[in-house]
RNA sequence: GGGGAGAUAGCAAAGUGGCCAAAUGCAUCAGACUGUAAAUCUGCCGACUUCGGUCUUCGAAGGUUCGAAUCCUUCUCUCCCCA
């Protein structure tokens, strides 16, 4: 096991706050004399959501956690699932079962474990415990708390001013999530800030019980391509680490060049000193950001790839919209007939929802065939060989026979 | 338990009998400029269309009217105040 400062080093990078640095410090010494790893939590939503780069910040680090010779507890809220959505937006959830949950967290593992050491890992199901609750402990559970405590949270805050509903169980959710470290006797969880009164709940519910207080570790949330929001599936902003390689790779472009370093430090190990100085090489003209991206790009889709898929990624990508070739390997849509009318053809493609949106973009000039601008929305087509359909900037599709 | 306010497009928010397929802002999408960056500018932004129009939308269901997002009834949901 590393020392207590090496690995100290190691956990701060990247993270915005611990409470507390001091208890932090106390338990990794207390760990290091006694030779025992400590209990890492992480909590997982198994409603089937893929996996995102948002979600990897928090990943990262707990496989560094687990270089660092600690223990992972996998929490499946399988129980919290069955309850809503936190965020209060739909009123009920369909209830899952336990076939779809066990789906999803295989769907979930499958993905993390390109990250994560499966084999220095624990994995238990919060149900295991809330299964079990008569109405009474749930009462004694709940009666900790005070409401002024609940509205301590932003996020309640915010909407018991504005007005806006707030169910009654959805403050039940922090107080579930805070009994999940009492159960697994958690050392420390990991969180972006956003969980910053999940983690706190925790600490409060682990002190009421007698045991230690879990560290509270916060990563910053990723923001999604925009550069606007949080990564989020809903947004449509996110990266997901099944990506495909080349769909990987010009997302990352996309994002703005203001979200570089962040990535760089929370998706790389690319050294803090080296990330720092890029503002500055970008301001001296010393290199180009594009340059610093399509690096960023590589590591990524070489981390969830591979080296030689990012290199192939990287080509294709330059191919196209550097020199605003044609990408070698599109999809293909049959005609069923040789004459066909171009909306008509972009629906069935599936490149547009509506003709009516299939003329908008012909009339905007969004569509080209073998690199000829289409402005005539009637167009009838005479399919004999394989002609390339083209709609915006980046969708393409191989139309055949 | 009593009183009041409200539900409009992806989101926010106007509209309170015909000029409303519904102002405006944001987001999406397309175009210009670029580096598939940002910023900016332009356009589009329910569906269908012979491009003249036509059809379906304003929480849900009924009703009044020549005509309803707008009025009435019932229902569902939300918020506020008082107790």
């Amino acid at each position: 096991m590393k020392s207590v400062e090496a690995q100290l080093e190691v956990i701060k990078r990247g993270v915005v706050d611990i409470v507390s640095e001091t208890e932090l410090i106390q338990k990794l010494k207390k760990s290091f004399e006694k030779n025992t790893p400590l209990t890492i939590k992480l909590v997982i939503d198994p409603t089937g959501a893929d996996i995102h780069l948002g979600h990897t910040v928090v990943l990262n680090k707990l496989r560094q956690f687990q270089e660092l010779g600690h223990k992972i507890v996998l929490i499946i809220g399988d129980y919290t699932a069955m309850i809503g959505d936190p965020s209060g937006r739909l009123a009920e959830r369909p209830q899952l079962d336990r076939e779809t949950i066990l789906k999803n967290v295989e769907n979930f593992k499958q993905q993390a474990m390109k990250i994560l050491d499966g084999d220095k890992m624990e994995t238990v199901y919060n149900g295991a415990w809330f299964g079990k609750m008569e109405f009474m402990d749930v009462i004694k559970m709940i009666s900790k708390f005070t409401l002024a405590q609940m509205l301590e949270h932003d996020y309640f805050d915010k909407r018991f001013k504005e007005g806006t509903a707030i169910s009654l169980h959805e403050m039940i959710y922090p107080i579930m999530q805070g009994y999940d470290s009492v159960m697994i006797k958690a050392d420390i969880e990991l969180g972006g800030t956003d969980q910053r009164f999940n983690v706190i709940v925790g600490r409060y519910l682990q002190r009421e019980s007698g045991q230690d207080s879990q560290v509270g570790l916060f990563l910053p949330v990723l923001l999604g391509t925009d550069g606007k929001n949080k990564m989020s599936k809903s947004l449509k902003n996110y990266i997901g680490v099944n990506d495909a390689p080349a769909d990987m790779f010009g997302k990352i472009m996309s994002i703005p060049d203001e979200l570089m370093p962040q990535y760089y430090e929370l998706l790389t190990q690319v050294p803090l000193k080296e990330i720092n100085e890029m503002p500055e090489e970008i301001k001296s003209g010393k290199v180009h950001p594009m340059q610093l991206k399509k690096n960023l790009a590589d590591i990524i889709v070489g981390k969830f790839h591979s080296d030689a898929e990012a290199k192939q990624a990287r080509a294709a990508f330059e191919n196209v919209f550097s020199k605003g070739e044609i990408p070698t390997d599109i999809m293909e849509y049959k005609v069923p007939t040789g004459k066909i009318n171009i909306s008509t053809l972009m629906v069935a493609a599936g490149l547009a929802t509506s003709n009516s949106e299939a003329r908008r973009l012909i009339t905007q000039g969004g569509v080209s065939i073998n690199d000829e601008k289409i402005s005539d929305f009637k167009k009838e087509l005479e399919i004999n060989g394989e002609v390339i359909l083209k709609v915006g900037k980046r969708k393409f599709l191989k139309i055949t026979r």
